[in-house]
DNA sequence: CAAAATCACTATATCGTTACAGTTTTCCCA
DNA sequence: TGGGAAAACTGTAACGATATAGTGATTTTG
């Protein structure tokens, strides 16, 4: 009844098998472009049977919406930017956190931008590009500062992020962090277990939040267990593995050498194993180390470092489900979560 | 003299902070909106003083390109999209890949999109998802096959897109690929030289075009060193460290076991150092091992082992510049370029 | 039974950019 | 001096989608 062809024809698209549109769709079932577009979103004016005959047209020519058609016309880019660091690169962390972001976005209509930035002063520069540009519906940073500048912009502007690590300016936003207070404090519990005394920590640089933490749970731990922290300010864990290396081997030749040490990362810790060893010490004899290990590398190779995972990946996961609710306006504070060291040997 | 203000005045832009377009310039210049987008792109038939005048104000303002206006009526993307496999982040490529890219992509308007896929399987369809939809202007993909359908898919369509690995198709495209061939070659002079004879290959699964060409380089040293090359097929480079570590153990402990091994890369050999160090034999006395290396792991914490360095990174800014050049429609032979392996040691 | 409300659908304008087809103005040359 | 061409600029339409403000039927309601 209601498929009347009626005034003025309309055009037939142009090539028969160009990429269809909405107009194709409209063409085909004989009804309007806004018809069209109104139904396949659902919208509650159009009936029932329009909006199945719709969908099924829709579906049967594969019809995808142009991206730069809605986004010129709403705004919405569809696009989440993740804003890396080139320091993220070294420590290789890069990988399984685009995986873990992958994996989310492939059920949605999100891509995935990567957009890295030079030097730490640059850190600004990505995040004012997206919100210049409006580039994307929503970003993921890392490394973040306890007064982050990028997380003040952001939230000044209503931007919807997340972040990996906190902040502590008093302001609530998504996140997602590893309880690195948790895992020192667990380190040096293991430490003082095996008898060691006077302990170092190779911990992340000093004006990112996690140092912070990392820092907090040690001074815990040797609270608690009543153990010595002896000062490791040379290197962190941004230092080249070199550097590492070197500050470590000059460490343990000085007067009161530690016995145990913390590491915050996995390609940290084979530094200080090379370093300690190059001074003749003998892991699980005269020295005990606990670290962060990603891979089975040191559990396989010096199965004496005692090692606890972080799951890199499902980070990844819990970003990407957290910038895409906060852009869909679920509240910031439902956004929030934390994992927990795994200890080696479970998945 | 130029600088009337004619015929019906033009209005003036909205807001006052809002993202400048074409329309500000125009207004602010007093000129019409063609006349400054010519005037942008530095065309003909615009005056030298006037475009002189137009890029003032542009800079002066930060006027940048509308991406969806470019997009929506040239199709101009300005996206490169780089297709990953999940097996990548196993090897840990994707990180210095990324970075390599995005340090060329930083240089020009292009933005990086990843797009990984899940299974063997699935490779085309990211790729299919591309062309369909024209989500981007270049494609940069990697695991090539000797036959690769991804390959011919785009070469037929005459689409942008460099690999990383070449194929075997009589087909000219750019590629960017390290000589595997050499290395394996190399390695297996490096074995013969310490003594050894009876050598395995921990090589790629062997549907990969690089297979061929470790595999060649190999067998190549093996007749020309004098060796004897010893089966190793229940594992490959994508196993996982578990399985390639059991395997090895059981191929260490059958009669006629191998005395030198090569490994395709460095965290597989971490899983052959496990293994024979289980079976009680020792590095560089009862048997040799030679790996590719990413970092310092195997360097430092089992120095035995002579390794030789690929530089990823270095693979991605190429590949980079040749899906650009391809874009700006370059000849594909002029675009493909072999890395050599690095001796540890060097940058 | 006329006025109001509801339903189902549609035309138009617009987002920012560029291809194309003009329009003036000036200048040159036969 | 008039015709033609070159130089410099501009208006319109279109890319594909959607927000807004309709239109014309049909149904409800007082």
């Amino acid at each position: 009844m209601k498929n009347r062809l009626s005034e003025g024809a309309r055009a037939a698209p142009a090539g028969t098998n160009e990429r269809p549109t909405l107009k194709t769709i409209a063409f085909m079932t004989g009804l309007g472009i806004t018809t069209v577009s109104r139904a396949l979103k659902d919208a509650p004016d159009i009936g029932t049977e329009t909006k199945e005959r719709v969908r099924l047209v829709a579906a049967q020519i594969g019809y995808q919406p142009n991206r730069a058609g809605v986004r010129l016309r709403t705004g919405k880019t569809n696009v989440i930017s993740l804003i890396l660091s080139l320091e993220e690169e070294i420590m290789g962390l890069t990988s399984p956190m685009v995986i873990g972001i992958s994996e989310v976005l492939a059920t949605t209509q999100y891509h995935l931008v990567v957009t890295p930035y030079r030097a730490q002063g640059n850190a600004l520069d990505p995040v004012r590009y997206v919100l210049e540009t409006g580039a994307a519906d929503g970003v993921i940073i890392s490394r973040t500062e306890p007064k982050d500048p990028r997380v003040a912009l952001m939230m000044e502007r209503n931007f919807p992020f997340a972040t990996h690590g906190r902040t502590e300016m008093g302001l609530t936003h998504p996140y997602h962090d590893f309880d690195n207070e948790r895992f020192a404090y667990e380190a040096v519990r293991k430490l003082v277990e095996q008898g060691r005394k006077r302990l170092v920590l190779l911990q992340p640089p000093p004006y990112l939040t996690f140092y912070l933490h990392m820092r907090a749970g040690f001074e815990r731990g040797i609270r608690d267990f009543g153990a010595t922290a002896v000062p490791f300010n040379e290197v962190n864990l941004d230092s080249s593995l070199v550097d590492i290396r070197r500050a470590a081997e000059n460490l343990l030749r000085a007067p009161n050498a530690p016995d145990g040490i913390v590491s915050g990362s996995g390609s940290g810790a084979v530094a200080l194993v090379a370093a300690l060893e190059a001074d003749g010490l003998k892991l699980g004899e005269h020295i005990d180390l606990v670290s962060k290990e990603s891979q089975m590398l040191l559990q396989w190779l010096r199965p004496e470092v005692m090692t606890m995972r972080e799951d890199i990946r499902l980070a990844g996961r819990e970003l990407a489900k957290a910038v895409i609710a906060r852009i869909e306006g679920r509240a910031p504070e439902e956004l929030q979560t934390l994992s927990y060291p795994i200890p080696t040997g479970e998945t």
